[in-house]
DNA sequence: GGCACACTGTGATGGATATCACACGGCGCG
DNA sequence: CGCGCCGTGTGATATCCATCACAGTGTGCC
């Protein structure tokens, strides 16, 4: 989902920034928590999440460095919206609001690249919203299953879908676990993907088409 | 949802804006539209909303002037991603991409603005979601009801629901308006609202208590 | 002031999916 | 290299809600 910070703008506020390291499974911060610091990935991957209190979980999106997240309250001092969790280790810098304008003073730039990432997180999350309020849970997990097999396809060549179990996928797609499952089952057995093991193979081609149909 | 663009803000980009009338039902933009401008909302109400291609809607927002929509086209060229709908007569100014970037270096709180508007819709969006994975029918247009009511309560001194039927609640919702309507009609005979004609007038205390309570 | 039309209230029904329950499979750790 | 545990597959059941159907109600327009 990101980013447009080049080497140079991260030179520009180097002494204003803050190194940070969590192990796997640590909380980054937790939603409802204040705090206005943004953040900085820079090795790793995180989980940006929401918790309910009844124990579901819904992923809003996974995170791979070089990335940037909490960007919101550098700006107005509201609570978290989201829990962020550290999936593998990880390795990040700080940078506090208090900040933020002096790094816009010394390049402006850096606020254009802020709009550009709230905008294109914003539409994402529209069109989850979009895809909850109209579409039934075969399409969101198709949904699920395309992005993160277009992403996969494009870093590394193959459109596999891996160190996601099915509960991950149902996170994302805002469903249970055996609903998934079920819908995983028979995508398979039509050969709209093939499971190997723990590995899904999808076939991109069918998996839209199946998309756009219906 | 807005707006900290002050009378001086707009003076200084009064030469790259552009006049604008819509009667009362037009559509300003559409969702897959594709354009670069954005929005300053000067006088009316419009309705910020998404329709499935079967026929139903889910609304977004309703903004009164002052206020902007349309930015995130400013950025990046992806298409809108919801339609914008007149619900008065409305004024309005434009500005293209083109000119934002001078704007910024007129007047780089403009960005902070911007920024702070995104990260604010971007939060309600998020809670939305939360909403429609985590609760059902009744939590969320109880939820609704409050929303308006508190802002009717702040601006008006009275926490009253008026100009909305039960399904502009319903598409603000997520639900159908049926289920809205079933829903009011409990809601009144616990005496949480009270409907008089086409109005409804909130006890937030209580709706807030119910609210929390489950 | 009345008539039409949009809005509202509410029953009946079916369908999607959450949830509970449990068996099976494979992966990783000791 | 085997045992345990997490992950997976799938049935049965219950619930929420969309949808269809239609009667009653208010409001704005002529």
């Amino acid at each position: 989902m990101f980013s447009d910070l080049s080497p140079a703008d991260l030179d520009t506020f180097a002494d204003m920034v803050q190194y940070r390291r969590y192990p796997r499974g640590a909380f980054i911060f937790n939603q409802h928590e204040t705090g206005s610091a943004m953040y900085l990935l820079a090795a790793g991957r995180v989980k940006v999440s929401l918790a309910s209190p009844d124990g579901k979980e819904l992923a809003l999106n996974y995170l791979e460095a070089p990335a940037h997240f909490g960007e919101m309250s550098l700006v107005d001092s509201e609570p978290r919206s989201a829990d962020v969790i550290a999936v593998t280790d990880v390795e990040l810098f700080s940078l506090d609001a208090r900040d933020l304008s002096a790094a816009i003073q010394l390049n402006p730039k850096l606020a254009l690249s802020l709009i550009a990432t709230l905008s294109r997180r914003l539409r994402h999350t529209i069109a989850r919203l979009e895809d909850m309020a109209f579409h039934d849970a075969t399409h969101r997990v198709m949904r699920v299953m395309l992005n993160v097999a277009t992403a996969s396809y494009e870093s590394r060549g193959v459109p596999v879908i891996q160190g996601l179990t099915h509960y991950d996928i149902a996170t994302l797609a805002g469903t249970s676990r055996e609903t998934a499952s079920r819908i995983i089952s028979s995508l398979a057995r039509e050969e709209v993907v093939a499971t190997k093991g723990r590995k899904i193979v999808v076939d991109l081609i069918r998996l839209r088409e199946r998309l756009e149909g219906k």
